[in-house]
DNA sequence: GATTCGAGTTCCTTGAGGGAACCGTATCAG
DNA sequence: CTGATACGGTTCCCTCAAGGAACTCGAATC
């Protein structure tokens, strides 16, 4: 399909692959801890690793002999962006009690959420802002 | 879980939910157009739908006797900044021959992405920018 | 030398998704 | 007025993928 939508889900579309992300974006990276952490069945945790690894979104390194960890790449990296815009819209939604996870940015050291924007005129650019053209790989 | 991403997950997690949130967006909108375009089977259409207005990311108007729509709610239009995050990982890592579709920012006319900035000091906000914490929500 | 741990693999069962056909109400052509 | 067509679903069956529990295999530990 010629959409960055579906090629994007057909990396990340199955519901385990964002929480198998976050986790080894917190340091959670190996196939023990994830698998308790998420409760997810052995051998699905085995099939989307597998996966992820062979997309290059994560990598397999041996860390003692015979002992794997996983670690995001650099692709890997700015998928968890995506996660942190479905954060805000949880945030937002469906945390009656308050955001669960706060982020501190590097740069200024403020406790704040991601916001959207226009790399050109530095204005807010969400669903609202736009009007959606047909592109050079359009079909 | 205490996670938003779990919980945003829960509402379009499965792998048809943002593809249909696309359709309704760019203005697909009625059953047999999405079920056409997307090849999804009549009856996980139905049940998406269906769930999709309970949890009022969409509203579904009699535009006609017996004849109806389904519309982006203010909830549904802030998942589709969700997209326009993967649609940038997918123009960048999996579209060869350019992007699919470009946007055009209303407010300064540029066609352009999305880029993710901090609201406090206006600095890019990535996932490698960031330190977590935990928030009030926390188990 | 036995036990445990980490990292999977194997097997069986169950549930969700796909396909095709069917249905009820409107509108439209003749 | 009647038959055809469109729209918006339901229903039924069947397959395939996810879940659960047990097993494996090598390395380290006691």
């Amino acid at each position: 399909m010629a959409c960055s939508i579906a090629r994007t889900l057909d990396v990340i579309g199955e519901p385990w692959s964002p929480l198998i992300l976050r986790d080894v974006y917190a340091g959670i990276n190996r196939f023990d801890r994830i698998q308790e952490d998420l409760g997810i069945s052995r051998k699905v945790l085995t099939e989307r690793l597998k996966w992820l690894v062979e997309r290059e979104v994560l990598e397999r390194r041996e860390y003692a002999t015979n002992r794997y960890e996983y670690a995001l790449t650099e692709r890997g990296t700015e998928l968890v962006d995506v996660l942190m815009v479905m954060v805000r819209w949880g945030d937002r939604w469906v945390s009656p009690d308050g955001p669960p996870v706060l982020y501190r940015h590097h740069a200024c050291g403020q406790v704040s959420h991601v916001e959207l924007t226009c790399p050109h005129c530095g204005g807010p650019m969400t669903a609202k802002d736009i009007d959606l053209l047909a592109g050079p790989g359009s079909s």
